[in-house]
DNA sequence: TGGGAGTGCTTTTTT
DNA sequence: AGCACTCCCA
C-alpha cells in the first residue's frame, strides 16, 4: 500500500487518493497522467473501496488500454482479464455482444471498418443511380459520422436545405442498408451502445450499479456521444475521474470536443479539479518554449509546466535552402548524435504531414542510416488480408454484402460486372442481400455465381468443426487465393501477409482460451476491425523514428526534430483556412455557428498550435526546430515563409545554427508571415539583384510555386516580368 | 480480363 | 511528383 503511493508528488497524491467524488485531473505533458490513472485504480482496489468488478476504465487506443492493464497487474496482484477496461468502442462492443438481442443486432454482427463503410456507400449511390460528383461518397461518410457522433438518427436530423436534405435521406438508407446486412461501423457501435442503455431501463441500471467508478483518459478526445455514454453509465451514483488535457487536444478535426472537458467541470466534477502540473520529462528550456507558444491560445483552462531539471540545452533551429537541405541538415546531425552514442530509437524526426517523410527517408538512404516511418497501410487493412477476412466473414454472416462483392470474383471467375448489376438489381428487387438473391439468376450468371454459392457452403461445412488457424488456412488454399497470389509476380509479400493472418489467428486463440460454439471466428474478426493491427511498428531495430506530430502523441524521445515548419504547412493552411466546406459543414453540426463567425479560422489555428505544442513536448533532453525556404509539394516547387510558431518561441532560447545568410528574403523573427505570402518569399519593394540586369525592385508579383513571377523595376535596364523557377534573383 | 492511358487529388487518424 | 481510380481497348 505505501508502496504504491511512495514517490507520488503532492497533487498526484491528491489526485490518486480523492474520496469518492468526480473528478477532473489537467495533467499537463509529460506530468505522469498514465501512472495517476492506474495508481488510482489500484489505490481503490487495495484499499477495498471497489472491487475489480466495479471498474470501468476507459481510453481511445488499444495501445493506451493495454499500457493500462499492464502497468495496472504489476502494481496490484489481480487478474485484471476480466476487468472493463478498454477503448470506447471495445467496451460498447462487448455490451452490444452481451446483449445483441435487445440491440436488435444478429449475434454474429460484423463490424464495418472505414474502408468497409466507404464501399458501402459507393455501393448504394451506385444502385440508387445517384450521381457520386454531386454527392461525394467520403463525404457522404463523414456526414454519417458526423451525425452519429452527436447522436443523431437519420429519422432526426435537420435539414434546411435541398442538399443536406438529400444527404439526409441517403443516410436514412445507409442505416437501412446496414441492418439488413446486420453490420455496424464504428460510430454506429457507440450510438447503438447508447441507445441500447438509454431505452432499455434494467439494463442500464444494471450497468449503473455495477460500475462504481469510472475513469476516462484523454478526455479531452471525447465527442459528444461519448460524453453522453459516460453520462449514462454514471447515472447512478457512479463517480467519474476524468483525465485530460486541453492543450493536446489535437482531434478536434474529426469530432472531438475539448468543451466537453469545461462541461464535465461545470457539471460534475466542480471543486475536484487537480492540475499535475510537474513535468519529470523535459528539460527547461524546451518546457519554457512549450509554454511560450501554448500562451497564445486564448481557449485554455490553465496550466503552467514546470521542472525540477535545469535548463539544458538551447532549442536548435536551423533554415535550410530547400527541403532537401532540411533533410540533409536534419540527418547529418543524427549521425553526428549516433557517433556521441545517442541510440537511433532515442531520436524522432516529426512532421505535419506524412508527405514530407519522403525527402527525409530519402537522405536517410542515402546516408545509410537505419529509420522506420510510422502510418501507412496497417496488417489488417492490407488487400490480401480483407480479401481472406471477407471470405471468412461470408462464412458468419452471408448476408454481409461488402464482403461478398469483395470476393465474388476475386480470384476471378468470369462474374463480370453485368452479372453483378443483374444480381444487386434481383437483390433490391427482393428486399435480400447478394447471397440470397443469387439463386434467382437464370443462363450464365446463374451458373457462375452459383458456383460461388455452393465453394461457400462447402468452405462453410468443410471448416466446421477445424480450429480457427487451420480453418484460416483452409479458406485462403480453397478460395484460390493462395494460388493466386503465388502465380502473381509481385506476390510474394502478400503471400507472407496470408501466412502471417494464419499465426495471427493461432495467437489470437492462444490469448483468448477457448471459445466455444464458433465464436472464435466473430471474435477473431471483430479483434481484426476493432484492432487493426500496430501501424508497422517493428519494434527493437535500432532505428531513427519517423512519424506525423499526431502519431507522436503520447510518445517520448531523447532527442526530438521538427522539421517542415513553415506558414501554409505547420500550421496548416487548410486548418487556418475557414472557406472549407467540411469545415463549414462541421461547423454547422457542431452547432458552434456563432463562435466560428465570430472568430473566423481562429480555433483552426489554435489546434494547430496544440499540435506544435504536442511535438514540443516530445522531447526529453534535445529539441531542434527547421524549416525550409522551398519546398517541393506537389509537384511543384513552392516558396516558403517561416512559421508563426517560430516566432511565438522566446529568442532567448533558441541558438540558430545557420552557417551563413542564406540568400533569400526571409529569416526567423521577421514577422513576415503576417503580410501576404508574397511569391517566392520575395517581397513588394524589395532590393534585389539579377545577373545580368542589375540592381532592381520588386513592383509586384503574380501566381505561386512554380508559377511565381515577380515584374522588377531595373532602372536603367527596364521592367521586366521574371519567372522565379528561372530567373536567379538575390535579395540585397 | 487485364493492362495501359488518362484524370484528379493531395492534413492530421482511431476505432 | 505520386498514387488511386476510371475508362477503354485488345
Amino acid at each position: 500500500m505505501s508502496d504504491l503511493l511512495a514517490n507520488l508528488n503532492a497533487p498526484q497524491l491528491q489526485a490518486v487518493t480523492l474520496p469518492p467524488v468526480h473528478a477532473l485531473i489537467l495533467a499537463g505533458a509529460g506530468s505522469g497522467k498514465t501512472r495517476v490513472l492506474t495508481t488510482r485504480i489500484a489505490w481503490l482496489m487495495s484499499t477495498n473501496q471497489v472491487g475489480p468488478h466495479g471498474v470501468l476504465a476507459v481510453t481511445f487506443t488499444n495501445k493506451a488500454s493495454k499500457e493500462m492493464t499492464a502497468r495496472l497487474s504489476a502494481l496490484v496482484p489481480i487478474n485484471t482479464r476480466g476487468m472493463w477496461i478498454g477503448t470506447f468502442h471495445g467496451l460498447c462492443n462487448r455490451l452490444l455482444r452481451a446483449h445483441y438481442r435487445e440491440a436488435g443486432l444478429p449475434q454474429t454482427f460484423q463490424i464495418l471498418d472505414s474502408g468497409d463503410q466507404l464501399s458501402m456507400v459507393k455501393r448504394l449511390l451506385k444502385n440508387l443511380n445517384i450521381d457520386d460528383e454531386k454527392f461525394p461518397p467520403r463525404e457522404l461518410c463523414h456526414f454519417i459520422n458526423a451525425n452519429k457522433e452527436q447522436g443523431i438518427r437519420a429519422a432526426q436530423a435537420e435539414a434546411y436545405d435541398g442538399y443536406t436534405q438529400k444527404r439526409v435521406e441517403l443516410y436514412a438508407e445507409y442505416e437501412t442498408q446496414c441492418n439488413r446486412e446486420g453490420v455496424v461501423d464504428f460510430a454506429e457501435l457507440l450510438l447503438r451502445c447508447y441507445e441500447l442503455l438509454n431505452r432499455n431501463e434494467p439494463l442500464c441500471k444494471h450497468y449503473q450499479e455495477r460500475f462504481r467508478y469510472i475513469l476516462v483518459d484523454e478526455f479531452q478526445d471525447t465527442n459528444r456521444l461519448q460524453y453522453s455514454w459516460l453520462q449514462l453509465l454514471a447515472g447512478g451514483g457512479a463517480k467519474v475521474f476524468a483525465v485530460g488535457d486541453d492543450d493536446q487536444s489535437i482531434y478536434g478535426f474529426r469530432g472531438a470536443e475539448v468543451g466537453n472537458m469545461r462541461d464535465f467541470e461545470r457539471d460534475y466534477a466542480g471543486q475536484n479539479v487537480i492540475r499535475l502540473e510537474q513535468n519529470y520529462r523535459s528539460h527547461g528550456n524546451i518546457l519554457a518554449a512549450a509554454n511560450a507558444l501554448i500562451k497564445n491560445n486564448r481557449e485554455r483552462l490553465g496550466k503552467n509546466l514546470w521542472t525540477d531539471a535545469g535548463d539544458g540545452e538551447p532549442i536548435r533551429a536551423y533554415e535550410a535552402y530547400s527541403d532537401i537541405d532540411e533533410a540533409r541538415f536534419i540527418v547529418d546531425e543524427i549521425r553526428e548524435l549516433v557517433r556521441d552514442g545517442v541510440s537511433p530509437t532515442q531520436m524522432a524526426i516529426l512532421y505535419r504531414s506524412n508527405a514530407q517523410s519522403r525527402v527525409l527517408e530519402h537522405e536517410l538512404f542515402a546516408k545509410s542510416v537505419p529509420y522506420k516511418v510510422y502510418g501507412g497501410l496497417r496488417f489488417f487493412e492490407r488487400q490480401e488480408i480483407k480479401h481472406a477476412l471477407a471470405y471468412l466473414r461470408l462464412l458468419g454472416n452471408p448476408d454481409d454484402d461488402t464482403a461478398f462483392l469483395r470476393v465474388v470474383n476475386f480470384p476471378t471467375r468470369g462474374i463480370g460486372a453485368r452479372s453483378l448489376e443483374n444480381l444487386q438489381a434481383s437483390a433490391h428487387q427482393m428486399n435480400s442481400s447478394l447471397y440470397n438473391a443469387a439463386a434467382s439468376l437464370s443462363g450464365k450468371a446463374g451458373q457462375t455465381v452459383g458456383a460461388f454459392i455452393r465453394l461457400i457452403e462447402s468452405l462453410r461445412q468443410e471448416t466446421e468443426n477445424l480450429p480457427l488457424p487451420e480453418m484460416v488456412e483452409h479458406i485462403i488454399e480453397k478460395t484460390g487465393l493462395g494460388q493466386h497470389y503465388r502465380l502473381e509476380k509481385e506476390g510474394q509479400e502478400r503471400l507472407e501477409n496470408l501466412d502471417e493472418l494464419i499465426n495471427a489467428a493461432a495467437t489470437f486463440v492462444d490469448a483468448e482460451g477457448a471459445i466455444g460454439e464458433g465464436g472464435a471466428l466473430v471474435s477473431f474478426l471483430t479483434h481484426a476491425s476493432l484492432e487493426a493491427g500496430e501501424h508497422q511498428a517493428g519494434e527493437g531495430d535500432e532505428a531513427v523514428q519517423l512519424m506525423s506530430v499526431h502519431a507522436a502523441k503520447g510518445l517520448e524521445f531523447d532527442v526530438v526534430f521538427i522539421s517542415g515548419l513553415e506558414q501554409g504547412l505547420f500550421p496548416h493552411e487548410n486548418s487556418v483556412n475557414q472557406g472549407r466546406e467540411g469545415l463549414e459543414e462541421e461547423r454547422r453540426l457542431m452547432k458552434r455557428k456563432a463562435l466560428a463567425a465570430e472568430m473566423p479560422g481562429r480555433e483552426g489555428l489554435e489546434e494547430e498550435r496544440r499540435l506544435m505544442y504536442v511535438a514540443v513536448t516530445r522531447a526529453r533532453q534535445r529539441l531542434y526546430v527547421s524549416c525550409a525556404q522551398t519546398r517541393m509539394l506537389h509537384g511543384q516547387t513552392r516558396y516558403c515563409v517561416p512559421s508563426a510558431f517560430l516566432d511565438e518561441i522566446p529568442a532567448n532560447l533558441l541558438l540558430k545554427l545557420n552557417k551563413k545568410a542564406a540568400p533569400a528574403a526571409t529569416s526567423f523573427g521577421s514577422g513576415s508571415y503576417a503580410a501576404e505570402p508574397a511569391a517566392g518569399g520575395l517581397r513588394m519593394g524589395q532590393t534585389v539583384e539579377h545577373a545580368k540586369f542589375g540592381i532592381g525592385v520588386i513592383v509586384s508579383t503574380e501566381g505561386r510555386g512554380a508559377d511565381a513571377r515577380v515584374q522588377v523595376n531595373f532602372g536603367g535596364s527596364g521592367m521586366k516580368w521574371l519567372a522565379l523557377e528561372y530567373a536567379k534573383l538575390t535579395p540585397v
